[in-house]
DNA sequence: GGCCCCTCTTCCATTTATCGGAACACTGGC
DNA sequence: GCCAGTGTTCCGATAAATGGAAGAGGGGCC
C-alpha cells in the first residue's frame, strides 16, 4: 500500500497528541503536550479541547491534567472484540477446513441476530455458500442457538417467546454438551455443527460453525465432526486468552 | 467546563470516520464511510488516508475495505490498563482509608520502578505523604516486592541482580502468603503492608498498598490491618472481572 | 465483447479553516 | 507583592483543506 503524502495535517496533529499518553504517563498538563508535540499552546489547547470534545481525552476537574477519554476504551474494546477475533481465529478456522473440506464460519450476536464475521469456504463443487455479513436469527440454526445459549437468561426468554423455534431445555443442553447441530433448519439438506468460542473473561463472544450438505454430515464420521469443532472453538478460545479451568 | 466552539473541524471530521464503525459494522469501505460522514470522495479518502498512515485504521488487501488499526487496540488496552484500574479502585481504597485512617496507595510496574497512580491520605497529622506520580525501585518497598514477585522469573533476577536488596526465596514466600511488608524500607519509622490486584486474566496489574507511622502499625491490630490489605486487594481484583478460581 | 455502473484515485483552483503570536487572567511559591 | 509558569482568548495572515472534475479499474449484465 503506496504511503500517500497528502495526509492532513491537523489530524495527524490530533493522534500526535493520543500519541503523548504512554505507560507511566497516565495523566498530562496542557503544557506537557504541547512541549512533546512542539506546538504552540494556543494550537495545543484547540486540539485537545476538539478531543476532550468528543470523549477522546477526559480532563480532570481537580488537577486539570488530561487523560484518554471513555471513547477510546470503548473503541478499544470494539477493535477486540470483533477485528482481532477474526484474525486469531482465522488461521484455527482454516486448519478445520483443511480436515474436512467443509466450509467454517465466525458468528457473534447482535441484537436478535447473528452475523458472520469470518467464513473459509469449502472447495467441493456441493457447497452451502456463506457470505461474511450475512445476519440470521439468534434462534435459527445451530451458530444462533450457540450465541443464544449463553445470553442473560431474561433475554433468552425473550427472543424465545418471539420465536419459539427452539426450547430453554434444548438451550440448556446446549450448554451442557457444548455443541449445537441444525439438520436443514434454514436450507434443506444442510447439516450445521456449532460450539462457543470464550474469552478472557470466559464470555461467549463468537460461535464457530462448520457446515455442509447433510450427505457428507451423516453417519459415523459426524462425533468425529462434532468433537472436532468443540476442540478448534476451544483452540480459539484458549488463542483469545481464556485460561484452563 | 464550558464546551469550547472552536474545535477544529478536520479533527472532528476524522472522529466522525472513527465513529462509523459500530458492532456489526466491522469493515467499511470508502463509500460507505463517505456516505455516512456525507462528505465528497476525495475528502473522505484523505481523512481515511491519514487514520491509516498512522494505523488507526487499516485497509484490507483483497476486499479494499477498512477496520480499526491496531494502534486503536493498544490505545484501548493502555487506557483500560491504567485510567480504569484508577477509577474502578478508588472508592474501595476510600473505603480502606477509613477503617483506619491510614494512607492508601495504588501502585503500577514501569520498567524498574513503580509508580504510585492513585492516593487517598490519611487525615492525621503524622502522615508518610506519597503523590501520585512518585516513582520507587521495584525492589524497595512493600508494594514494590509485590510487583516483582509476579514479573516473568528472568526479569525478577535481573532485577535482583542490580539491587539485591531481596531475594528469591523471599518473593516465593511473598507469592505464597499474598502480602508484603516493609518496616522503615524507605523511611525510618514508616510501615507499608502491600497486596497484588489482578485483572480479569488473573495477571498482577497493581499494588495495593496501606502504609503509614510504624507506632500505629504494630502491635495487636497488626494482623487485622494486613488481612483487611489483603481483602481490599482481592475486592479491587474482582471489580476489574476477575473471577473467583 | 461491449456497455454501464460503481468505486476509487488523482489533480487543482478556490476558500476558509487553521495557525501562532500577543495580551491577559490565574495560581502557587518565595 | 512579585515572579514564573500555566492556561485562555482573540485575530490577522496564510497555507492547509476542500470538493468538483476527470479518469482508471473492475464487476455485472446483456
Amino acid at each position: 500500500m503506496a504511503e500517500k503524502d497528502t495526509s492532513i495535517r491537523a489530524v495527524e496533529r490530533a493522534l500526535d497528541v493520543l500519541d503523548c499518553f504512554a505507560p507511566g504517563q497516565l495523566e498530562l498538563s496542557l503544557t506537557d503536550i504541547s512541549r512533546r508535540i512542539n506546538l504552540a499552546m494556543s494550537t495545543t489547547a484547540r486540539l485537545v479541547s476538539t478531543l476532550e470534545k468528543r470523549s477522546y481525552l477526559s480532563r480532570s476537574a481537580d488537577t486539570q491534567r488530561y487523560t484518554f477519554g471513555p471513547k477510546l476504551a470503548e473503541i478499544g474494546a470494539l477493535g477486540f472484540s470483533s477485528v482481532d477475533i477474526r484474525r486469531i481465529a482465522l488461521p484455527l478456522m482454516r486448519d478445520l477446513n483443511r480436515l474436512y473440506d467443509e466450509g467454517v464460519s465466525l458468528y457473534v450476536a447482535q441484537g436478535e441476530e447473528r452475523i458472520c464475521i469470518e467464513r473459509v469456504e469449502s472447495s467441493r463443487p456441493l457447497r452451502r455458500v456463506i457470505n461474511v455479513g450475512d445476519r440470521h436469527p439468534l434462534t435459527r440454526g445451530a451458530a444462533g442457538r450457540v450465541l443464544l445459549a449463553f445470553l442473560p437468561e431474561e433475554r433468552q426468554e425473550e427472543l424465545l417467546r418471539k420465536d419459539p423455534f427452539t426450547t430453554a431445555e434444548a438451550l440448556a443442553e446446549l450448554r451442557r454438551s457444548g455443541y449445537a447441530v441444525s439438520l436443514g433448519e434454514r436450507e434443506e439438506g444442510v447439516t450445521s455443527i456449532a460450539a462457543p468460542v470464550q474469552d478472557a473473561r470466559r464470555e461467549v463472544v463468537a460461535a464457530l460453525a462448520m457446515s455442509g450438505p447433510s450427505v457428507r454430515f451423516e453417519g459415523p464420521g459426524f462425533d468425529d465432526k462434532t468433537a472436532k469443532v468443540k476442540k478448534f472453538a476451544e483452540a480459539i478460545s484458549e488463542a483469545l486468552g481464556r485460561r484452563e479451568a
